[in-house]
DNA sequence: TAGTGGTCTAGACCACGCA
DNA sequence: GCGTGGTCTAGACCACTAG
């Protein structure tokens, strides 16, 4: 019963594969996260094949988190730009000393959330006690680099919430309240980026992340100020330490 | 044309989801690795479902590292014991200072290579000079936790390859050539594992690895001594930094 | 209810590894 | 050449979402 139209079998390559990657350039060029493509039905009839090979097809962009089906609806396009290829030739070291000073990051979320489970624990706080949660966003060179989560005690920080809007924390902090930080801790592990990290740093979901806890206490009274999560993109992102 | 033997329907369940859950349970109690599972024919007449629908099952075996499939032979058994479960509230945390010094590890490859790029360069030797390479493995509580790569110039630590089998390769080094060494570089990052370290830490292929490469270097006189790349389990492990 | 993705069946042929 | 997995087609029905 095979028609497969004019040359699919070209290449020797399978048909998926080949669709594959047909729809990844358009994603690529003509798609912006949020659209939807066209329905398996359609997509079947445009190439020419049965519904269950463009199926594989967009199964093979689903791994790398380019798109996403959403049953009853249709699929959606996540994030046309990831870039699978950034590799480790250009792969940007951070000192772990500068790590939350730098200044080329933007704040994309402001909360206060009541502190639970290690944030209240590290912060010296009860647990439902209000702190200031703020997340932002780091690129380099022009690319995601790392997502970082501020936790501090609401009550001491209200003018961070109403001020603070982009450029180093810590620099905020140094100059509002005349604190000076010193870490004491750090955890770092290698996970699995969260659906929104993944998004935002512009990454695959089952690429690597490199998370690194830290709690920052003021170095006059010994007092934790800030305790912070920070999600790198482990494509890009090396720590360096150095005794 | 729908049959379904039994009760597959029961459970609302998919029927591939369900065969997946059976047959890992059989591979983890009765399968050693490098076996092969029955032939996709064979399950489908044994399941009473169509060949699709098993290959279906297998597929989702194949994700997390369990079995894999070798065109025109079979599929192969990997890892039937990986443990998908160690979970963050076992997570074990390493101090990078002790790192390496531990004492529960075991040789499992002693080699004599030439040192080529990153090696030569950190050993600061010629590209080409010959060096031991010996990789070991730790366990943690009866579970792999992390790999080794020693790499360390031949021509000076020759007893090296003919003795050290097992137990502590600094504390060797200190007792049979009377140094002591100091760390002088860490790098860390977050990627996939190799194929190999996979199958030896019993991890899945898709989850996240600790990657940390540290140069150390004799205290008395600074020269380059072992560079050493350490890759720990995602799941289990977690670095602890103090300043 | 119409449209979408999700699952399953049935059958065919291809590509690879091995004896 | 046989047996294995790899791909593709065809058609059916189910489950979910939204108007």
């Amino acid at each position: 019963m095979t028609r497969s139209v004019v040359g699919w079998r070209a290449g020797g390559r399978a048909v998926y594969t080949q669709i594959a990657e047909m729809l990844e350039r358009e994603i690529r060029e003509r798609y912006e996260p949020g659209q939807m493509l066209p329905s398996e039905a359609e997509l079947a009839e445009r190439f020419g094949v049965n519904r269950h090979t463009v199926r594989r097809a967009v199964e093979a962009l689903i791994g790398p988190g380019l798109v996403e089906r959403v049953h009853g609806k249709g699929t959606v396009v996540l994030n046309p730009a990831i870039d699978y290829a950034i590799g480790s030739a250009t792969r940007f070291t951070e000192t772990l000393h500068s790590q939350g000073r730098s200044t080329a990051s933007r704040v994309f979320r402001k909360l206060v959330i009541p502190a639970v489970g290690g944030v209240a624990r590290r912060l010296n706080l009860e647990d439902g006690t209000a702190v200031l949660f703020i997340e932002t966003l780091r690129e380099v060179e022009g690319q995601p680099f790392c997502i970082i989560s501020h936790f501090l005690p609401a009550s001491r920080f209200s003018e961070v919430k109403d001020h603070y809007e982009q450029g180093s924390l810590h620099g905020f902090l140094k100059e509002h309240y005349a604190l000076s930080l010193r870490r004491t801790e750090s955890l770092i592990s290698a996970v699995l980026p969260e659906r929104d990290d993944a998004l935002r740093l512009r990454m695959a979901r089952n690429a690597p992340v490199l998370r690194v806890k830290s709690l920052n206490v003021d170095t006059a009274t010994g007092e934790p100020v800030e305790y912070a999560v920070t999600r790198f993109r482990g494509d890009a992102a090396q720590l360096s330490i150095r005794p």
